[in-house]
DNA sequence: TTATTAATTGTATAAATGACACTTTAAAAA
DNA sequence: TTTTTAAAGTGTCATTTATACAATTAATAA
């Protein structure tokens, strides 16, 4: 028994959706596709799927050709499978999306695919379903860190609350009070204040914090809620 | 441009985790395997994915072989892609998750897989990574219910308040006080009281509710936490 | 020295949660 | 017919959590 019989056989492909955070504004990092179709043009980053990888290893690996990172957060977010999503012959795309320190990217030398980062409300056309993609990991990414702290592998290793206030505000689309929010991030007992401030973003100064990596690993699960329902809307 | 060179194409199967609710236990649908290998171990329902459809519509398909059910809530839930998991040629699975009305399927004629109903804490030996899916989905599973009213998915049209907090202990694996259950399911608004009860369970028989379907589905988004973190653990 | 800008901090009210036990109903048993 | 039995149904209080809201502080710039 070699092989299952009249079955058709197809490509797969992993696409990753890589978010990273600058202060400010959540932003996805885009490639310009490398080859036909739709060569030139704005698209996730992907590739296909090694005879002897997993998807995991697959989209860690291709995360690292972008990005030259490795080792962090990532994870599936859904399979893609239409018949006719990519036009030249059938594809099923298993996309991950990564969240990645956005500093430590910009440590690291740009290739060939002429990556930018785009703010999310100002994605550029995009190829095939990745529009698609891009929804549901943003909606997975606002489902997600109303219940872990994933967001805080958006920043970098010492962080203001200002700063942090401005990410969860991004990923929400909506202002919080800074007294209770600051109250409820601080109540998870995650962030170790730091004796020294971050003097760039203002006169005053905001202090830094730094996460209590012990307690956020053992604490994952058991992060607080961030409004799945907001009173306001 | 006929196809994408020198790359490797692999079967693409769908396999469905299927539950139920008899109204004490959550249940799992699962088949004996029909051909080699591993054939006439236990499985979860599965199939490979026609050139012409999609991921749901196998998904569908597939369902619809094992209990004639059509348009029931369906999800995917995770593609599995480790290079070895099938012994026979590189699969990659997408396993979707049903919730299904265990007494709709009661009346369907099974057929030749042999499906049998387990309980989740006695699920038998399965195939391949078939435990590993099994496991997420239960988890999922809970997640999500934490989130949105999908249990309502596995009742009958007609259901009584002591099944459906028979229901969620089971699926949170713990025991709710039945005051503070009943006050927090009615406080949604989604149920509608009916006059008459069920009496089969109880001498004294117990009202049985249905769904408002208006508000079930304005309000699928926003229902209620069902103790993500309970406190007596 | 003063003005400016953003960071930092507290309280009062409302809502949700969790703990807890008696009454009611209707069938079954006596 | 009466009594027993088993599960359904219901209310209150204490605690925790969420929300709304504004004055003070720190440091630079004028």
């Amino acid at each position: 028994m070699e092989r299952y019989i009249r079955q058709q056989r197809y490509l797969i492909a992993v696409d990753s959706i890589i978010f990273g955070f600058d202060g400010e504004e959540l932003k996805l990092l885009l490639i310009h596709r490398g080859f036909e179709p739709e060569k030139g043009n704005w698209s996730l980053m992907g590739g296909f799927v090694e005879p002897e990888e997993s998807l995991e290893m697959a989209a860690a690996r291709i995360l690292k050709q972008l990005t030259g990172l490795s080792g962090v957060y990532m994870e599936q977010l859904h399979a893609f499978g239409n018949p006719n999503r990519d036009p030249v012959e059938r594809t099923v795309s298993v996309v991950y999306y990564a969240l990645i320190d956005i500093h430590q990217y910009e440590k690291q030398l740009s290739d060939s695919y002429h990556p930018e980062w785009f703010t999310l409300n100002k994605i550029p056309k995009l190829i095939f379903d990745h529009p698609q993609m891009v929804t549901i990991a943003k909606s997975k990414l606002r489902d997600k860190a109303s219940v872990q702290p994933i967001l805080f592998e958006l920043l970098p290793r010492k962080f203001t609350l200002p700063v942090l206030q401005n990410l969860y505000e991004d990923v929400y689309g909506r202002k919080f009070d800074k007294r209770n929010f600051s109250r409820k991030v601080l109540s998870s007992g995650l962030l170790v204040k730091l004796k020294h401030k971050e003097k760039r973003r203002s006169k005053k100064g905001a202090f830094y914090y730094t996460l209590d990596k012990q307690k956020y690993k053992s604490q994952f699960n058991s992060f607080l809620n961030f409004t799945p329902f907001p009173s306001d809307l």
